[in-house]
RNA sequence: UGGGGUGUGGCCAAGUUGGUUAAGGCACGGGAUUUUGAUUCCCGCAUUCCCAGGUUCGAAUCCUGGCACCCCAGCCA
């Protein structure tokens, strides 16, 4: 188990389980369960909910099962499943061997099913959905009772068994719980607990045409798995009546109990199940991976840690308030894990070409270059110079506003680990106007960055020395919609997509260090941000990197650019 | 009066057996340090806890009445 962040930040949950522990509850255990529909990529309001449930389970010195909800063969597929596992474990957190399925208890659902009937506590109802929905009533009236609802047990155990027999084709009859039609809360009015549907599970293939939904099912799965502690989100609150329903009505070997927490909402994206598929099918992103998908898959290509996104999940705690996490949370988490650990490195994005003319042509010198001045542990690398180097376009301005402390001419600035150099020409193209090349000379005796006459110079760039210079393409992404909050913000949803939310950059210039970047490895590219090596379109030598997050900025917060 | 939930600073969130000046984080503002306008470091940032009454020597915490927002009528989960 990995993550028991020793901070454990106090909520009602946590509260629970001391009480819980205290009082002997459940024999003192604590084991709870991640437990999700195979039926689309988790994203980072699943994180919230995997780092709450193995958290718990790993600070409580319990267990933590990983169990899919796979009660609905239509929609769900193994790639979930494999895809599910693959980004649980790489948030750092390990079920052992207690990866279970629902559809591993068919059999004994099943069997609970027909002990309900026996109870005359459920009962097989003929009518059809439109006729269940009509009598199920409205959120004002009660719901009036099937025809069927009180057939005889033999016969509801006998139209039960040619049910499962696959004697009757698909909706013609369900199996109901007998509770209540005029209950207010209306999941307690005969909730369906099977239906009759052909479809191919992928797990039980065609072994079963009926299949038990979820109310049934979960509480009946955690108590066969003596969870203690169900936690799910706030829209279960309605059904926790029926969860007890059926745990008060059958035998089971134990008697877990569900406890709800508000799901995740982030700014300027959106997480629903619904949607993210829309993004997906609608090509409006590359795939559920695509970098600016909230998805674990798309988040981890984007270059965030694991660690990163427990920190975000610790941070924002855990409440039953229907709230929204400002997207600058979670921005914080990454940078400050990657501050830490990324090495530092030079590129340059949008390069303009600048000779120093004083610099011998030719001459190619070695400068060494801190991975980590704050950490000087990490070691150090030399980075080539030359005559001819690259610097970032907005590092340099022809007539710059008050408070640019940047290339400028007549200026002089720093080269990071290098020269001073100051500029003394600017070449453009005459057709244009554009600047095609910058002419500086250097100072010799400021190699390294320092002046021994202690003189000072405002500002630092980074640069790449041209003949050495890596070319590569560097993707900056930004944030999915260019609104706070997509669904409300009137019209349609994916109106609300931010045009320039990737934009590719081809023809960077990187020093050359960066021709060895394994896929996947991350790197604060000075001065600009966080970069990760793409995992998908990065090739031996020739690494593509996307931009994770960029620095803090607080030249481009006063409108300097 | 359908049922269930929630309301603490711009965004999160401690605080819950009523008792000093209402934690902390993010954001924001100011300052120091700085070979990343980054980092780090200080300092500031709710006389007030949805509102209105009430109980009390004392209430964000108790009572009453309002208001606002979220969820529920799948043979989805």
């Amino acid at each position: 188990m990995t993550a028991p962040e020793q901070t454990a930040a106090p909520n009602f949950i946590r509260r629970i389980i001391e009480d819980d522990l205290r009082a002997g509850t459940h024999g003192g255990r604590v084991h709870t369960r991640f437990p999700p529909e195979p039926n689309g990529y988790l994203h980072i309001g699943h994180a919230k909910s995997i780092c709450l449930n193995f958290g718990l389970a790993a600070d409580f010195g319990g267990l933590c099962n990983l169990r899919f909800d796979d009660t609905n063969p239509e929609t769900e597929d193994v790639e979930y499943v494999e895809s599910i596992q693959n980004d649980v474990r790489w948030l750092g957190f390990d079920w052992q061997e207690r990866l279970f399925f629902a559809s591993d208890y068919f059999e004994r659902l099943h069997d609970y099913a027909v002990e309900l009937i026996r109870r005359g506590k459920a009962y097989v109802d003929s009518l059809n959905a439109e006729e269940i929905r009509t009598l199920r009533g409205s959120l004002t009236e009660p719901g009036k009772e099937s025809p069927h609802r009180n057939r005889s047990v033999e016969e509801n155990l006998d139209l039960f068994a040619r049910m499962r027999a696959g004697e009757f084709p698909d909706g013609a009859h369900v199996l109901r719980a007998r509770i209540d039609m005029a209950a207010p809360n209306v999941n307690l009015r005969d909730p369906v607990i099977y239906r009759i549907r052909r479809a191919t599970h992928h797990r039980t293939g065609d072994k079963w045409c009926i299949y038990p939904m979820y109310d049934f099912t979960h509480g009946l799965s955690d108590a066969i798995e003596h969870i203690t502690h169900s936690i799910c989100t706030l829209e279960f609150e309605d059904h926790r009546p029926l969860y007890d329903w059926f745990l008060d009505n059958l035998t089971t070997p134990s008697r877990p109990r569900q406890y709800e927490f508000a799901r995740l909402n982030l700014d300027y994206t959106v997480l629903s199940k619904r949607r993210l598929i829309a993004l997906v099918e609608g090509g409006h992103v590359t795939g559920w991976d695509d970098p600016r998908m909230p998805t674990l898959a798309g988040i981890r290509r984007r270059g965030y840690t694991p660690e990163a996104i427990r920190d975000f999940c610790e941070r924002i705690g855990v409440t039953k308030n229907d709230t929204c996490i400002d997207f600058a949370v979670l921005e914080n988490s990454v940078r400050e894990h990657l501050g830490h650990v990324a090495p530092r490195v030079m590129a340059v994005l949008d390069p303009v070409k600048v000779v120093i003319e004083n610099y011998p042509a030719g001459q190619l010198e070695q400068l060494p270059a801190a991975n980590h001045p704050q950490r000087p542990e990490l070691g150090s690398r030399a980075v080539p110079f030359a005559r001819e180097i690259f610097i970032e376009r907005e590092d340099f301005m022809e007539d710059p506003p008050k408070g640019f402390h940047r290339l400028v001419p007549g200026r002089e600035v720093r080269l990071r680990y290098a020269y001073f150099i100051k500029c003394i020409g600017v070449v453009k193209d005459p057709a244009s106007g554009a600047i095609t090349e910058l002419r500086c000379a250097y100072d010799p005796a400021t190699r390294g960055g320092d002046a021994p006459d202690g003189r000072k110079v405002k500002g630092t760039l980074h640069w790449v020395a041209a003949p050495a210079a890596l070319d590569a393409e560097v993707r900056l992404y930004d944030r999915l919609f260019r609104v706070p909050d997509p669904d409300a913000a009137g019209g349609d949803w994916l109106g609300h997509l931010n045009p320039e939310s990737a934009k590719v950059f081809t023809g960077c210039k990187l020093e050359p260090a960066l021709r060895a970047a394994a896929a996947g490895s991350r790197y604060q590219f000075e001065r600009l941000g966080y970069f990760c090596a793409d995992a998908a379109d990065s090739r031996p030598g020739a690494p593509v990197f996307n931009r994770t997050a960029t620095l803090k900025d607080s030249w481009a917060k006063t409108g300097g650019r």
